[in-house]
DNA sequence: TGACTAATGGTTATACTATAACATATTCGC
DNA sequence: GCGAATATGTTATAGTATAACCATTAGTCA
């Protein structure tokens, strides 16, 4: 499984959409929770974006796609489900939802995207998981959550100004 | 001046609120930007809360603390100057708004968010800003601006549990 | 099997967050 | 003062998310 550090290189995609939805039905049997067939059209939906998608886009995706009428509170469910289960992740500055390379560890979302062609790219770095731990430490706070957005131009677009 | 890690200790905010504003205004004039009425009373009323505030909240706090009648977009635009000089953050994941206590340097938004009462404090590492550098570094990414939103207790909520 | 129970999804309405578009007023340089 | 630029007021609407209630499906156990 090579799901992570690809958003900025090219990459056969399809096989980090198989990858994650295998990983997610397993993870979900493991855990007793159902990946109803819905929830696994959005985890799908999802996953074949390397943009994080919002949740009226995903709306549209399977209204288009999949001819499935669904209403906001169905797929805000559906997302819920999917954060719960650390399968994918939200970006609060842009209010988008994207697939989570690692939902079976490390439960941080750190993500560099891309201001121009709006792809996400997951970080993991040890340095950075225990700068973050120390700086909490050090005033005596506990963390439960955390979420780091770094905006800017990933190596493509720094090179071919219109990739979006 | 002492503006920083001060949320989760008593202290006088009174004196952070004065220096806040005294630092903002002395900014503005350097920079040649205009720092009015308005936007003082709304960078006041940020600064005044150790917890981010949603502009919704501002409009009703101008409303009933000031008499001022305003409409969503007057707030928006008073934020969005703010948000331009770096005189207040944005935190993503709640749609909320608040004080930076450096305005004249360094433009990282990196937040301990307190799940339980509300505060929010200010981060500032070097080790933290170098990790995230590098990171992006690493995989040729360009820094824009970016966010960091670390959610938790705090120091006095852990002992307090009713401290919101 | 069948009925009970819990979990999931459908539906309608509405709350919350933010901006577009255009009108009015204020400020600043000349 | 005059004109251009900036700032604010106003109305309408776009975009994001949830509450509340109902229908359906899946799993459990007598």
């Amino acid at each position: 499984m090579e799901n992570s550090n690809l958003a900025f290189s090219s990459h056969n995609h399809h096989h980090c959409v198989n990858d994650a939805m295998k990983v997610a039905a397993n993870l979900c049997a493991e855990r007793g929770v159902r990946l109803t067939p819905l929830r696994k059209q959005v985890l799908g939906l999802i996953w074949q974006s390397h943009k994080p998608l919002g949740a009226y886009t995903l709306i549209d995706m399977l209204a288009t796609e999949s001819t499935r009428q669904v209403a906001p509170p169905t797929v805000y469910r559906a997302l819920d489900f999917l954060l719960e289960q650390r399968l994918i992740h939200r970006i609060g500055a842009i209010n988008a939802y994207i697939g989570c390379p690692h939902p079976d560890h490390h439960h941080s979302s750190h993500f560099l995207l891309c201001d121009q062609c709006g792809r996400a790219e997951e970080i993991h770095t040890q340095a950075l998981s225990q700068a973050i731990k120390a700086a909490a430490t050090n005033t005596g706070f506990v963390i439960q959550r955390q979420s780091l957005e770094v905006f800017g131009l990933c190596p493509l677009c720094q090179t071919e100004p219109d990739n979006a």
